[in-house]
DNA sequence: GCCGTTTTCGGCCCGACTGTTTTCAGTCG
């Protein structure tokens, strides 16, 4: 059993005993073992093994027993025993806005409904208004959340929300009476999956109503979830929910840090600031008893007064950033102007639509001084993968550009089939007049985890193997990552000398934001690439730089930060 | 169930909104 596993199960026993109406804090301490297990670089039979485990914060006594049991015996009595004495419709139906342990667990007693359709049919035939605590109006909303379930359960990928987000903040703007306007919430933080999109607003007392009343008329609003003074909440008509909240100026940079969140890390900025007797909340910082907030101008001076070193959205994940943040341990984190060329770019060669002169001319224009063709190899038939013989055609086509090009180059690479034995897509003699060679999985994605694992550490083994392309072959919404253990896969590059790409086509973003830490730990050089198929594929590189910012990465972490020559000389040391 | 320069028990983040109420509970972020 592996850490996520183990997450994933202490995680549904927090839920389960909110159902049931155990204390509350003893449901926290579980879902709060399961997010720090999950933030371990550490496989956990090493830290069981090791001792460790029982060491870290959040986990006890208890906690290390049960985890211990699960791991050595693949099973949790206490676990099983809990989840026997639930029905599972009661955990499904927590998806349902509106209803949370309480009122769940009230149906469940006093109506024994058991399932989403139970809930349906008791909604429908008015036997839930008539219960304690509940009414008309929540009836409605649980047969309105049943259909919104089945409707919006997707969530959103970033570009999708953020280009909602600021078609929301051009349209506001010409309200009036808006002093500063910003994005917070998990767009700030930019995580890759957006479930709602959160804009905070800074305006004056007597403006705030016009400014609500404008946000809800807004043309793109499917249907108005909530509307007061302060905080409305709209569905959009592309599913997506939006929130907007208003605030003064003065409270403003205190609003902007709350409504970033993470809650998590929002729920360990308070309780340091607690430490030090201060009161935090979105309005400002209180020291002691006093109803007067500490005066702050910025978000930055909000970290300042609590003697913590900036810390950019990205990290706020709770995974460690606010002690560091006092230990002034923050890293200086990549930015996209550090990027100084990619690789893994495709051209008409195989499944691109842009040629090697359109695309070296973007490259050149976004300031970049190299750029690593990879087009797809032969096995990739339903991506037109290049013969040897379009290979040597491509490799001439390059070499004529580089003779023209000043102060760039293109650089020579492939995208190469991982086969499902492993082995590479063309032979060692082709592969090591390559430039660069990038390995990935684009086949047979139904192996098992050992199988998948194995093939994936013998292609990257291979001699001319550069950087692993894509390590999970995620398509984030719409297919799940293949099975693959990729602690063992980091510690394979580790250990061969390779690099992995954050691939940073929106719905990859793979090498996974969690594990890039781990990567870096280990040495393990990470190149951003676009996997860009056209010119405006480059521009992709943005949210990979995103991705990187939020594992922590330096601009000395990403290879591709370096200088052309520097660049070049990288490449031919895998060589 | 966890934790402790307030340490073995008692607290564990805090406020807005909604719908149910007539002072509050539940949910959400």
């Amino acid at each position: 059993m592996n850490k996520k596993q183990v997450a994933e199960i202490l995680d549904e026993i927090g839920t389960l005993l909110e159902l049931k109406g155990e204390n509350p804090f003893k449901a926290r301490a579980y879902h709060n073992a399961a997010r720090t297990i999950s933030g371990l670089t550490k496989e956990i039979d090493v830290l069981i093994t090791s001792g460790e485990l029982a060491t870290i914060k959040g986990i006890g006594e208890a906690l290390t027993e049960k985890i211990t049991e699960l791991v050595a015996a693949g099973r949790l009595v206490y676990y099983e025993e809990l989840k026997k004495s639930l029905p599972p419709g009661l955990v499904e139906m927590l998806g349902i806005p509106g209803l949370g342990p309480k009122r769940i667990k009230t149906l469940h007693d006093r109506l024994k409904i058991s399932t989403i359709d139970e809930l349906a049919a008791a909604a429908k035939e008015h036997r839930i208004a008539s219960l304690d605590g509940f009414g008309e109006k929540i009836q409605l909303s649980i047969l309105e959340g049943i259909e919104q379930l089945k409707k919006h359960a997707e969530a959103f990928l970033y570009p999708v929300a953020r280009m909602e987000a600021e078609k929301i903040i051009v349209y506001l703007k010409k309200i009036g009476g808006i002093k500063r306007i910003e994005v917070a919430g998990s767009l700030r933080r930019k995580k890759e999956i957006i479930r709602d999109i959160d804009i905070l607003v800074a305006a004056r007392e007597s403006d705030a109503p016009k400014i609500m009343q404008a946000f809800v008329n807004y043309g793109e609003v499917d249907t108005v979830l909530a509307h007061g003074e302060t905080k409305s909440s709209v569905r959009l008509k592309s599913g997506i929910q939006a929130d907007v909240r208003i605030v003064s100026e003065k409270e403003f940079p205190f609003a902007l840090q709350y409504f970033t969140g993470s809650k998590e890390h929002n729920v360990a900025m308070r309780s340091l600031a607690k430490k030090a007797d201060i009161r935090m909340n979105e309005y400002g910082l209180f020291r002691g008893e006093s109803k007067k907030s500490i005066l702050c101008k910025s978000e930055e001076e909000v970290f300042e007064k609590l003697k913590l070193q900036y810390i950019p959205p990205e990290l706020r994940e709770n995974l460690g950033e606010v002690d560091a943040a006092a230990r002034r341990a923050i890293p200086q984190l990549v930015e996209e102007d550090d990027i100084r060329g990619t690789l893994h770019v495709h051209t008409i060669y195989s499944d691109g639509v842009n040629t090697m002169v359109q695309m070296s001319a973007a490259a050149q224009a976004k300031g970049w001084e190299y750029l690593g063709i990879a087009d797809h190899s032969v096995s990739a038939a339903y991506a037109q993968g290049l013969t040897i013989d379009r290979v040597k055609k491509q490799w001439k086509e390059i070499d004529e550009l580089n003779s023209i090009f000043k102060k760039f180059v293109l650089l020579k690479g492939s995208e190469v089939d991982i086969l499902a034995d492993g082995s590479l897509d063309y032979p060692d003699r082709i592969l090591e007049s390559f430039d660069y060679v990038v390995v990935s999985v684009h086949s047979k994605f139904k192996m098992t985890e050992k199988d998948m694992t194995a093939r994936i550490i013998k292609g990257l083994k291979n001699k001319y193997a550069t950087i692993l392309g894509h390590p999970t072959g995620r398509l984030l919404l719409s297919r799940e990552p293949y099975p693959v253990n990729m602690i063992d896969i980091v510690n394979a590059a580790s250990d061969y000398g390779k690099a992995i790409e954050i691939n940073s086509h929106p719905m990859r973003l793979d090498l996974d934001w969690r594990l890039c830490r781990y990567a870096k730990e280990k040495h393990v050089p990470i190149v951003i690439t676009p996997d860009a198929h056209s010119l405006e594929g480059l521009d992709d590189i943005a949210y990979g730089v995103g991705i990187a910012r939020k594992g922590w990465l330096e601009k000395k972490d990403v290879a591709n930060t370096k200088r052309r020559k520097d660049f070049v000389t990288f490449l031919k040391g895998f060589r």
